[in-house]
DNA sequence: TTAGATGCAAAAGATTTGCATTATG
DNA sequence: CATAATGCAAATCTTTTGCATCTAA
């Protein structure tokens, strides 16, 4: 038994072929359900849309995953590593970069300020990145 | 002539009815689309949904305001303000409280290490407020 | 066997587009 | 008067819901 046996087991959750098949296309790299349709496609896996949402929606309230919302107003899921870290979008070619960022002391710091019980937080960067700033010269 | 004319006119754009009213009901506060359409209705002023959309994307790309995504998929449009500040939201109950965050370091130093050209940015916190935490005990 | 998960169709909600009309500069 | 802005209708796009069917435990 491993961790994600237990994870799932303890809310009655079912380790589906579906949800197998996603959670190995996911990355500690925020993709849009559309990219990971695309990534499912690759391997020759049809899994319906609504499913996905679904799934990643449960791996969300697990814990398993982030959701997080970008400009294009389209929500990018990453898996959670121990290293949390933010992004970088490129508002020209689209590239995201990590960018790594102690958040610790800030996060304990508002929840002091405030009362208020951080659940989540966003921290993304928009701007042109180096490529395409040298492309437009 | 203020400084609206200026900004408005050197891009052939007119200050009409419709942008004054919705720019006295925009604050130094998030709102969304519909918030704004209901202060409008308060003032008993009718404007198109349609026509709100375009004017905020206008003052977005005019630097006058800015636009920030939810948590709920929704966006919120603010008045610039000197001192730029981020803000936490009660998943509970919705309220939204400034939290203001000095972030010119790592804006730079961001820029730096990744060559972006950093544009705009996110920060925003989401959790639940001291009151609704009272309230589920 | 039985409740959770899936897939299809359709709904919902926010935002955008097309186009004829209006009004600013 | 030229053209930017508006308003209406309709389209688009992402995400959610309903429901019958399937399947993991």
């Amino acid at each position: 038994m491993n961790n994600l046996d237990i994870t799932f087991h303890t809310d009655g959750l079912r380790i589906t072929n579906q949800r197998k098949k996603i959670i190995d296309v996911l990355t500690p790299f925020p993709q849009g359900v559309l990219d990971i349709m695309g990534a499912l496609a690759k391997k020759q896996i049809k899994i319906d849309k609504v499913t996905v949402y679904r799934t990643l929606d449960c791996f969300t309230r697990l814990g398993i995953i982030t959701k997080t919302l970008f400009n294009d107003q389209t929500a990018r899921y990453e898996l959670i590593t121990k290293h949390h870290h933010h992004h970088l979008v490129c508002n020209c070619c689209g590239k995201v970069k990590d960018f790594p960022f102690e958040d610790n002391y800030i996060l304990k710091k508002v929840g002091k300020q405030t009362g208020f019980q951080i659940q989540s937080h966003t921290l993304e960067f928009f701007g042109v990145c180096g490529k395409c700033r040298k492309a437009k010269i």
